[in-house]
DNA sequence: GTATCATGCAAGCGCTTGCTTGCGCGTGAC
DNA sequence: GTCACGCGCAAGCAAGCGCTTGCATGATAC
């Protein structure tokens, strides 16, 4: 009979070292003698659970992936908007922290994009998650009228993910350039845009 | 007699394949060997003319910069701010371009940013100096009454250049994201910025 | 013509990489 | 007791890495 306990116990060892060296190494720098020794696991044994480099980190970005969809699925946003600035912010704040948790990774995925184009929906997917719903929700707020005719929801939602990415990747790079914190800094970001896509005051108070 | 004219052409070509393939694979994955094929030289070349791999790609990033300074020098905003529309633009324009062209550099040094201290300065160089400038501009717009008081100057930069950033490094990987194609989602993003940060009709018109 | 110098070519050094082999140990199942 | 199984350990393989050496070649300077 097989030991599942244990098993389950390198495996998972094995799965949490590789990706925290290929967070920190990317996938060339992520040598099996290095995921191995954090795993405290003989080299060996990692070829005995996975077939190769490639298949181990596979199953690590799969398992962070549905990660964090779980806990980006913990941060809902309404399907019929009634408030902008009290629905969005939560939300926002919520990605920020998974995306800045998750920062050094995405880091070293973008630079070995072309290369790993068999991750790409693992590294890809909760982005796209975050884009659709900012999307459809930034459009039903545009019907209910919540926002300002003009304001093309495409373009907000690139321009709140733009924020969040540079707010989750850059702090690390250039600290001094976000003064009060890069939270802080984030949320005076979303003020310009709120302020930018409000209604015109004649349109409300109308 | 040092013939200056041969000397230089091999440098020069060794010095662009070697930006060349950093570009593309990182500093790890930029072998000498790729470079040297690259410059059509030979590898025993490289070791003639630059002491090491980590020199060559030094001097290499260090002309990048220095290209780089120099295009983006070529697009000056006014000391005194007039027109933010008019003025901001054609500059964002310009940069975003700027941007865009070394995007597969940006992101191979993001990810390999904490294992290359020596070339913080080349690569982190040209941001900074935008930054610089758009700070300098908004904080001299702000003072001129261009721009609404509650919008802080610091954060409108850091919009800004999120969105450069974004739209900078995520079109490669997000294709079909960006309907009209990158420079028209970017314009939209900038729409919405400069809706944000101006002053109310009311202070306009009193 | 001869000296000089950048370059090419072949070979190789020591090291790291992903991955394999063979063997021995300990624990739990029956 | 013994058998199966997960694991550690020592060793090694072929390939690629940065970098070096020695020698031949061809163009230029005088």
């Amino acid at each position: 009979m097989i030991r599942w306990q244990e098993m389950d116990a390198t495996v998972e060892r094995l799965l949490t070292a590789a990706r925290e060296v290929f967070d920190e190494e990317g996938f060339r720098g992520a040598t099996t003698r290095k995921i191995a020794a954090r795993a405290g696991v003989n080299e060996v044994t990692l070829f005995r659970h996975f077939a190769s480099k490639e298949e181990l980190i596979g199953a690590a970005l799969a398992r962070g992936h549905a990660e964090a969809v779980a806990r980006l699925g913990a941060a809902p946003l309404p399907e019929e908007p009634a408030d902008l600035d009290a629905e969005l912010r939560p939300y926002l704040r919520m990605v920020l922290q998974a995306f800045a948790g998750a920062g050094r990774g995405v880091r070293t995925a973008l630079a070995e994009w072309e290369h790993l184009p068999a991750y790409h929906a693992w590294l890809l997917g909760p982005s796209e998650a975050v884009m659709d719903r900012l999307r459809r929700y930034l459009a039903a707020a545009a019907r209910a009228g919540l926002v300002r005719p003009g304001a093309d929801p495409d373009a907000v939602t690139h321009l709140l993910v733009a924020a969040l990415f540079s707010h989750g990747l850059l702090p690390p790079m250039m600290p001094g350039r976000f003064p009060g914190g890069p939270a802080a800094s984030f949320e005076r970001c979303v003020d310009i845009i709120l302020d930018g896509i409000r209604p015109e005051p004649e349109e409300v108070s109308r």
